[in-house]
DNA sequence: CGCCTTTGACCTGCGC
DNA sequence: GCGCAGGTCAAAGGCG
């Protein structure tokens, strides 16, 4: 299981983005990929100063190590959340017991009952419903979006039995529902804001920390923000915003793990990537994966474990030799 | 009075 | 075919 999730790091749909102390902002690879996408004599087009060559190559070594970094990182992670993303069945190629995607199957007629209501200009519902299952048939249409999922969790008073996890958006509640595998009531609620917008929410407390609010988004808002407050948690709309250092979503390039460790200011909420439940020590886990002790050793191990590994080396011979310019 | 929440009933898909 | 479980509906009640 893990020899899956480490192979499909490179090659499956499943991706991870790292970001690791390279900038306050939460996506250095953008930056990244500005450098590298233009070529070392063009950069700085926008400056007042021209970049020298020099210059030019230190940035590229430094984007390069990063980039090496970030791909340890993602290595690490990928060990660490292995058997947890596994047993979630964010792996496109399993079969999961319990599928993540919460159209498949059951909901496929009732959604395409409610499409007749708002088959408007909305984007993420297609006319006959079945297009809203895109998560098995975006692959074979490029124009379809899947729907996107993303989970988010949030640290309440566990004396506090309401189920609401404020995001800035309006939610009518439509329903609740007592599941199996929890004791805590799962609450279900709808985006209030449009009455078009498809998206909806699913609030439950954790199973093992009473305190931990999980909150599952399903699709993505058709309209903007109605208030958009900082330090609120990230709807699925967008996604990419928040102040969790740590997300799992689903959207139709695939299930995407994004750690974000330089957003260390406050306390690291702990993301519940295991569907059941995951055992008590991953909280553990995820605190001791935002620690500088923790990822300074992180480092060294990786480095070490890399460079002692033949393929590892083989490939990055391979991958040297090919950067060479042709004698 | 209108909106929202609650909650039991119903629907649907899946596994056996 | 039947039972189970998740998801949704809709009537009833509460609240401002």
């Amino acid at each position: 299981m893990d020899a899956a999730w480490r192979g499909g790091v490179g090659c499956s749909p499943v991706c991870l983005d790292l970001c690791v102390g390279l900038s306050p902002v939460r996506e250095p690879s953008a930056a990244r990929h500005e450098l590298l996408d233009r070529p070392a004599g063009c950069r700085g087009g926008g400056d007042s100063k021209s970049m020298t060559n020099d210059e030019a190559m230190i940035l590229e070594a430094k984007v390069t190590q990063m980039s090496e970094e970030n791909r340890r990182l993602t290595e690490v992670i990928a060990r660490l959340y292995g058997g947890q993303i596994a047993r979630l069945g964010l792996d496109g190629s399993a079969s999961p017991p319990r599928p993540v995607s919460p159209l498949s199957g059951k909901k496929r007629s009732r959604e395409s009952m409610e499409t007749a209501n708002s088959c408007d200009a909305n984007s993420n519902r297609h006319q006959g419903g079945d297009a809203d299952h895109a998560e098995s048939f975006a692959a074979d249409d490029g124009t379809c979006r899947r729907i996107k999922v993303s989970r988010v969790c949030r640290r309440i008073d566990p004396s506090d039995t309401s189920l609401v996890v404020k995001d800035g958006y309006q939610w009518r509640k439509y329903g609740q529902k007592v599941t199996r595998d929890n004791p805590s009531p799962r609450a279900y609620f709808r985006c209030a804001f449009a009455p078009s917008c498809p998206v909806k929410k699913k609030v439950q407390r954790s199973a093992e920390d009473s305190s931990l609010l999980v909150a599952t988004y399903e699709g993505e808002h058709n309209h903007p923000h109605p208030s958009p407050r900082a330090g609120e948690l990230p709807a699925a709309a967008g996604g990419a915003g928040g102040s969790l250092p740590c997300s799992i979503s689903i959207n139709s390039s695939g299930p995407t793990i994004t750690l974000d460790l330089t957003k260390n200011g406050g306390a690291v909420q702990v993301i519940e990537a295991a569907h059941p439940p995951p055992p008590p020590d991953l909280k553990e886990v995820c605190r001791e994966v935002a620690s500088p002790e923790f990822r300074t050793a992180l480092v060294e191990q990786m480095a070490s474990a890399l460079t002692s590994d033949p393929k590892f080396t083989g490939a990055l011979a391979a991958a040297i030799l090919q950067k060479l310019p042709e004698l």
